[in-house]
DNA sequence: TCTGGCACTCGAACGTACAGAGTGCCAACG
DNA sequence: CGTTGGCACTCTGTACGTTCGAGTGCCAGA
C-alpha cells in the first residue's frame, strides 16, 4: 500500500514529466511542488515507487519517468477530468453549430478535437446498427435494374445497385416501396430482418425473385455498414511527439491508415464512460508508446458511435479527457437536433 | 547552351542522388556511370552546371545535389516516363477490379498509388460538375419537410433536407419528381440550371414557393459539390523523407489536412497530360521541399477528377510518373465499366 | 579540350576531459 | 521510526581537439 505522500510524489512526477518531457529528479520535485519534505525523503519514496513499478529510470543517475503502470494509477486515482472553461465550451458549441450536414459535423468535430487536445483525433461516423430507418427508396433505372437508397435518422444515405433476375414493373415497384416503408420506417436496423422476412410471399411468383434480391441487398447493406467509416485529423501534431522521431511516428501513421485497427481501439471505449488505454494496454503493438482516450457519443442516451484521440503516453490526461468528453457531449446534442 | 555530355552528367547526378540521398562527387560519378571522361573533366562540367543553377553544394567540398531547376530540366528533357512492368499492370487491374462501389474504388486507388510509389497518394473523388444526373428523388418526410436525393452516373449520392414554405401534397410531389427527372436525367450538371428555370410557373400558386426552394437546393447541391472530396493515404511514407525530419514533415502533414490546398495542387494538373510541380514551383510554401505529380483521370476521354502523389523533390520521377499515369488509366477504365 | 596532379577545405568520426544532475547509502536527529 | 543532510559515485551531454577522407578548384601539360 502506498502512503498518501507517495501518491502525491507520483502525481508530481507525472505532472512535471508531462510538462517538461524530461526525467524528473528529487531536487527539482521539491522545488516545484510544496511537498513539505526534503529531497532525500522524496528519493526514498521514489525508490519505493520504482520498486513497485510505477516509475523507472531511463539510465542510472537520471531522473525518473512514469511507467504505463504509473500513468494508469495516475488516471485512476490521482487525476480527475478537467472541465473546460466556459469560453471553450461556447467556442465548441458555436463551431459545431455551423455544420450543414453529417459530413460537416464529423469533419468539424475531428478538427475541433485535434485542436483542443493538440493530438490526433479520430471520429467514427454515427453507426447504422444503432440508428433507425428514416426512409427506403426504390428507383427503377432500367427494366431489370433497381437502385436501393437507404436513409437513416442520423442523416446518412446508402445506395446499392440491384440487378433483378426478371423485369419488375412500376406497379410492383411502388407496391414494394410502400410495403417496405410501412414496415421498417422508424425501426432499428437490428430489428429489421424479421419484419421483412415474409414479404416475398405476398407478391406474384414472377416478382418474388426480385423482391428477395432487394431484401437481401437491404439486409446486406445494414450489416456491411457495421463496418464503419472514420475520419481522422491533426496528424501534424504527431511531430510534437519527441526526439526519437521516426521510430515512434511511423507505426502510428501506419495504424492510423488501418481503419480496422482504429475501430478496434475505439471499440474498447466502455458503453457508459470514457476509456483510457495506456501504452502497452493497446493491443496493437505499433501504438505501444501511445495512449488512446475514447468515449461514445450519441443523441438521447443512445451511443451511436465513438470518438477519441491518440497521443503519446506522456499526455495531459485530465485536460485531454475533459476535451474528449465535452466534444462528445456537444456532438451528441447536435445530432439530436438535426 | 549545355553540351550533350553536361546533360548526361546532370542526369547521372540526379539518378545517383535519388538513389543514395547523398551529395554526389565527381569521382563517384565516373565510377558509377560510363561517361568516358575523367573525374577532372566532370568537375569542370559540374562547375558549369552549378554556375547555371542546376546543381548546388550543401557546403564547400561536398558533392553536388540537384536544385529545383536541375530536377526541372531532368524531368523535361532527360527522363522519360518509365512504363510499369506487365506483372505490375496486372496487379493493378486485379486490385482495382475487386472494388464494389465508388468509395471502394477511390480507397483502393489511394492505397495502390501509395504502395507503388512509396509516397503520399491523393485521389480526388470524381467531380460532379463533369458528371451527369442519373436520377433525382424527392421524398416526403413530414408534411412540410422533403428530402432531395441526387444520384450521379459516377455512383455518388447526395442528399439534402428541405423545409418547405408551405405543405406540399403527395400529388404535387409526384408531379415535380416526374418533371424534374424527365428534364435533367442524363444531363450534365452544368447544363441543368436553364432546363429547370421555368418549372415553378407550371405549378399552382400555393406550390410555387416549395418548388423554387427545391430547385434552388438542387442547384446549390450541384455547385457546392464542386467543392470536392479527397482521399489521401500512405502518410507513413513520409517517414522515409530524410534526416532533417520534423521540419520537413510537419508542414506537409498540415498541408495534407487542408483540402483546399491539395485541391489547388491537383488542379494544376494539365487537362491532357501530367503535371509535375517541383519544390518551389508549388505555391504553398509548406510544400517547398516536395514535388507533386498529378494527372487527370476519367472515363471515355472525359476528365472527371485528378489524382497524384506528394513526395520529396528527391524522388524517382520516371518511376513515379509511370505509376501515376498507369493508375489513372486503370481507374478511368473501371469507372467506364461501372 | 581533356587529363593528371596537387594543395586546400570542410564535415564526419573519434577520443578525452569536464561539468552537472541525480542517485543510493549512511549516520544523525527529533 | 520517519526524516534529513552529507557524501561518494555514476551516468549523460557537451565541448574541444585531432584525424581522416571525400571532394573541390586550379594549373600545367598532352
Amino acid at each position: 500500500m502506498l502512503s498518501e505522500r507517495r501518491l502525491e510524489v507520483l502525481r508530481a512526477i507525472v505532472q512535471d514529466y508531462v510538462g517538461t518531457e524530461e526525467p524528473v529528479g528529487s531536487k527539482a520535485l521539491t522545488e516545484r511542488h510544496r511537498l513539505g519534505v526534503s529531497p532525500a525523503t522524496v528519493r526514498n519514496d521514489m525508490a519505493l515507487l520504482e520498486e513497485e513499478g510505477y516509475i523507472a529510470q531511463p539510465h542510472t543517475s537520471a531522473g525518473r519517468i512514469p511507467t504505463d503502470k504509473g500513468y494508469r494509477l495516475f488516471v485512476d486515482r490521482l487525476a480527475g477530468v478537467k472541465p473546460l472553461s466556459s469560453p471553450e465550451r461556447r467556442a465548441i458549441q458555436n463551431f459545431l453549430d455551423g455544420a450543414v450536414d453529417l459530413d460537416d459535423v464529423v469533419g468539424r468535430t475531428v478538427r475541433l478535437l485535434a485542436q483542443l487536445t493538440r493530438q490526433v483525433a479520430v471520429v467514427q461516423y454515427p453507426s447504422l446498427t444503432r440508428s433507425t430507418v428514416r426512409h427506403v427508396e426504390l428507383l427503377s433505372l432500367a427494366p431489370a435494374r433497381l437502385m436501393l437508397v437507404l436513409i437513416t435518422d442520423t442523416g446518412r444515405v446508402e445506395q446499392r445497385l440491384i440487378d433483378c433476375p426478371s423485369p419488375f414493373g412500376e406497379a410492383s415497384l411502388a407496391d414494394l416501396r410502400a410495403r417496405l416503408n410501412s414496415r421498417v420506417v422508424g425501426r432499428r436496423f437490428t430489428d429489421v430482418p424479421p419484419l421483412v422476412q415474409d414479404l416475398p410471399e405476398s407478391f406474384e411468383a414472377d416478382d418474388r425473385g426480385t423482391v428477395s434480391t432487394v431484401l437481401s441487398t437491404l439486409l446486406e447493406t445494414l450489416v456491411e455498414e457495421a463496418e464503419e467509416r472514420l475520419m481522422i485529423g491533426g496528424t501534424a501534431n504527431l511531430t510534437r511527439f519527441g526526439h526519437d522521431f521516426p521510430l515512434t511516428i511511423r507505426p502510428v501513421l501506419e495504424a492510423l491508415e488501418e481503419q480496422v485497427v482504429l475501430l478496434k481501439l475505439l471499440g474498447e471505449a466502455n458503453e457508459s464512460g470514457m476509456a483510457v488505454r495506456i501504452g502497452h494496454e493497446n493491443a496493437y503493438e505499433g501504438l505501444n508508446s501511445t495512449s488512446v482516450v475514447s468515449v461514445g457519443y450519441g443523441s438521447g442516451g443512445e451511443t451511436v458511435a465513438k470518438l477519441g484521440v491518440v497521443g503519446p503516453t506522456r499526455m495531459d490526461y485530465p485536460g485531454t479527457m475533459g476535451a474528449v468528453r465535452a466534444v462528445a457531449r456537444y456532438v451528441g446534442q447536435i445530432l439530436a437536433e438535426s
